[in-house]
DNA sequence: ACGAGGATGCTCT
DNA sequence: GAGCATCCTCGTG
């Protein structure tokens, strides 16, 4: 099954988010060992989007990219992985989108795993069920052993590659609002697969302010 | 079934 | 010093 190339990522991050959705995210461990599992769950981040990490990067009154900060990366060659911690204890995946100098990236949140099950469950201590593997983006990149050695490398070629599922297999994909956060939640930037049980149990978080302001 | 709270370290629209 | 693109555990029903 062939992998995605540069090209595939060097395009509108919205599409990129919704196209992930059903293809196969691929880890070669260091012992070769491989690990596989079906996007299922994406959120998508734009350049012009206040929940962007690499909002601030930009210079909205020159146009010109500041040279320091976390998001930077997030302007670089589409087809890298963005891999940084949150809450000083996960670590999240995106994929650079757009192409080099226009930033973007998609989140991966969930996956259904495929391959190398026994081998997720080893880093995934909590874990009693393969629905528990890897459904939210913080459980994904513990199973598939993604944390700061894998920031800014190709993601077109092992060690982290995604690659096309088999035919047939092109699932439903719903949007709702994204997930976790406080800025730009009314986006509904965030993919899915209706129904499938590995998709994160997360609230949207448009639907959590409202619920806060009716508490109130 | 929820809901609350803690962990823990980096970044700073 | 606050705020995280989160997860886990331990309460109460």
């Amino acid at each position: 099954m062939r992998i995605l190339t540069e090209k595939f990522y060097d395009r509108p991050t919205l599409e990129v988010a919704h196209d992930l959705i059903g293809k196969h995210l691929v880890r070669v461990l260091d012992d070769g060992a491989k690990l596989s599992g079906r996007i299922v769950e994406t959120e998508a981040y734009t350049q012009d989007d206040p929940a962007f990490h690499g909002w601030g990067i930009l210079d909205r009154e020159t146009g010109l990219l500041k040279p320091e900060g976390r998001g930077r990366d997030l302007f670089g060659k589409p087809g890298t992985a963005y891999v940084y911690l949150t809450y000083g204890v996960h670590w999240l995946m995106n994929v650079v989108t757009e192409r080099e100098g226009i930033g973007g990236g998609v989140l991966l949140r969930a996956v259904e795993p495929l391959e190398g099950i026994a081998s997720m469950y080893e880093r995934r201590a909590s874990a009693r069920k393969d629905i528990d593997l890897a459904n939210g983006p913080g459980k994904l990149a513990q199973a598939f052993a993604i944390a700061e050695a894998l920031h800014n490398i190709s993601i077109t070629k092992p060690p982290l590659y995604v690659r096309e599922a088999g035919a047939g297999e092109h699932p439903a994909v719903e949007t709702s609002c994204r997930i976790g956060i406080t800025r730009a939640v009314e986006f509904p930037w965030r993919f899915y697969v209706p129904d499938n049980p590995y998709v994160s149990r997360g609230v949207p978080s448009d639907i959590v302010q409202a619920r806060k302001r009716g508490r109130v």
